[in-house]
DNA sequence: AATTAAAGGAAAACTATTATCAATAGATAG
DNA sequence: CTATCTATTGATAATAGTTTTCCTTTAATT
């Protein structure tokens, strides 16, 4: 993964240094899907210098070489994703968590949505809303 | 529609004023999935008094009666949409431009999620991202 | 090791949205 | 129809996420 990066940065004409693969590899082992100031808040430990503008730069150029995708899943900041294969996520309405939905085929709506548009589709996002597991019992037993 | 928004808003307690009319009308009466900016700019020749507030005090509003959803498409601003029944949208990434995609039937998609997930599923949305027939056509016949 | 241009960091700027609050205007009762 | 009450309006300030600026630092190359 860091091999991955560090050349695909390379390839493209952007410098490699210890922010860019900070970030990287931070987003690459978490399913959080956390937004800027969550991987700035996490990496602050470990990289005291870390600037919140270098994230969202960092991100910029992750996104522009396609090493990460964005979420807008209706809240007030945007989310980051390192796995960049086109999956649906779910966001919990109670507790603002957000996962992956993993193997599912939306092949066949895809391609019914591709071939009755007029547009020439490039990608699609798919965003589900509910309340997960764990909200689901604490509603059941209030503490 | 203007009986239904003013029983809707009666019913919720909610007063009905010029403005809000005159709100849910335009925006009921478009397909364009106007911002709030937009739709302040397009009444302002009629509302002169209308303020930017007063647009976003009222979407709070229309949503929460359900009478309008609100569309996170990858933008820095929230669209709306007064056609409320759930239908994927799709933004063209060339002028800006966001369409329904209407007679899909996503239903198989939906029903595999919500057997696989274990949340409690709630809504969906979905989004599309491509080039609209006239930004194809441009690309194509570059004046 | 020297050079060059890109990148980082701190802070300011920007922008969409929300909150504030005095003035206004629906809704209701009489 | 009029008075009363309270929600709403509109102008403005405040907020918050993101982007830009600009100077310093550093990665890459010779």
């Amino acid at each position: 993964m860091a091999i991955c990066v560090t050349t695909m940065l390379r390839e493209r004409g952007f410098k490699v240094t210890p922010q860019r693969l900070a970030i990287y590899n931070y987003l690459s082992s978490t399913k959080a899907h956390p937004n800027a100031e969550t991987i700035f808040n996490d990496l602050q430990p470990v990289y005291p210098t870390m600037s919140l503008a270098t994230v969202y730069k960092t991100m910029e150029i992750l996104r522009e070489i396609g090493l990460v995708q964005v979420l807008n899943i209706g809240e007030d900041s945007f989310r980051y994703d390192a796995f960049t294969e086109n999956h649906p996520h779910v966001r919990c309405m109670s507790c603002g968590r957000v996962d992956d939905i993993d193997d599912i085929k939306a092949g066949k709506f895809v391609d019914d949505v591709a071939s009755s548009t007029s547009y020439q589709l490039t990608g699609q996002q798919f965003y589900f809303f509910g309340v997960c597991p764990e909200c689901q019992k604490q509603r059941k037993n209030p503490s």
